[in-house]
DNA sequence: TGGGAAAATATTGTCAACAAAAATATAAAA
DNA sequence: TTTTATATTTTTGTTGACAATATTTTCCCA
């Protein structure tokens, strides 16, 4: 189940996969992790139905991974999923920049200054949760808006993954890195129209998470 | 659960899962119906139990839409769907095409050109189905190469959803619309090493299967 | 003492019965 | 006849018991 679309399951598994889930971004369930349906099912007060149903999503979400008649595991990442996964949604968000461009309304470009001077002040005031959320925010807009349902979907599905990523590495919002002000460039961009070049500040900035991830969490040189 | 990883769940959901999907993609189970779990258990042999965790799968897939207490339907697709669809598997072939590039060798070409001459081959003498098979070979070898083993999921999961709109209109292969042909294009640009060329080729090849499929089959002008 | 078979335990997979909700059929009333 | 309320049936949701497999422990013997 895309993580978007929370309503298309009972109640009882909606809610015990959303704890399930936080709960693996979150670190609080480790990587490589054994996770004993019993257990889960009375440290989250459910069914063991229920955490069963859970565990499918999880694992058609990659968050998990399930070998038959052993059980399910916390799946384990490594520097290169990350650079796997911020290299596709790079290519996600350039391409719903590109179509979100034509209808980038004075309305819409308000909205994205608001929501980047909201991260701002989170990052500010060393609010790690605040700053992610506006910053997700931030990115889902190119393609909330690019009319492409599709598009969205996938987005939305990376969410869990790159929140797990941003979770790893708290320092990207308050250490000098450059990643927040980054958005700046891409702003001034939006805000002059220029296709081009804000999608080139879209990659670098991008790619300036990726690498600070990398250094400080995986320590890879380079 | 991806199409891709087939070995993470037990034997007897794969195997279910497998029949309903293909039922789905070749029209069998037709768009908006009501699968009821119990006919779909007797239909195709298999547990209720079973049957519930299958649609488990095809839910998180996209292939079918789950309502609380009401049940699962074939989800219906309409033609901006297919556009939606081509668009995002469009830039998810492009960015595989791009990372594939350096490592194009001799070998690789060689093998492009082969799956190439199976799928004319099929199409001349009017077999869709391997027609199809040989050109999602020809297009999964992108992302395949493209050391991105997100990539190639992503495209992975794509696939039932393209062979579904194949299936709808088979003669994608069979009448005269360029589309076989333009692989041509594509293929004589990878040969001269023209990553940019090569690029464009790819771009207006899906867009004019997507024009075709348009046209065919949603009556779409334009 | 160490290694390996065998027993015991733990964990996941499966089923069948039942509960809850929705859909359908029936019947009464306007 | 149409509408509405009620009963019946159908369908999905949930549970607990049991089966199949894997893991751990025990115990015997070289």
């Amino acid at each position: 189940m895309p993580a978007s679309t929370k309503d298309q399951s009972s109640a009882q598994v909606v809610k015990t996969l959303g704890k399930i889930r936080e709960a693996i971004i979150r670190g609080e369930l480790t990587p490589g992790a054994h996770l004993k349906e019993n257990h889960l099912a009375e440290t989250f007060r459910a069914s063991r139905f229920h955490v069963r149903e859970s565990l499918r999503f999880l694992q058609a979400e990659g968050l998990v991974e399930s070998i038959p008649y052993k059980g399910n595991f916390v799946k384990a990442f490594t520097g290169k999923d990350a650079e796997e996964l911020f290299t596709v949604r790079s290519a996600l968000e350039e391409l719903g920049l590109r179509m979100m461009f034509p209808r980038l309304s004075a309305k819409l470009l308000r909205e994205f200054r608001t929501t980047f001077d909201k991260m701002e002040a989170a990052a500010d005031r060393g609010d790690v949760a605040a700053s992610a959320e506006a910053d997700l925010k931030f990115h889902r807009m190119f393609c909330l808006h690019a009319d492409n349902a599709r598009l969205l979907g996938m987005w939305d599905n990376l969410v869990p993954h790159v929140k797990l990523f941003l979770y790893m590495e708290k320092s990207i919002y308050t250490s000098d890195t450059g990643y927040v002000g980054s958005h700046v460039d891409l702003l001034r961009a939006l805000e002059g129209r220029k296709l081009d070049l804000a999608e080139a500040h879209l990659r670098i900035h991008l790619d300036s998470g990726l690498r600070h991830l990398l250094k400080e969490k995986f320590n890879t040189p380079e």
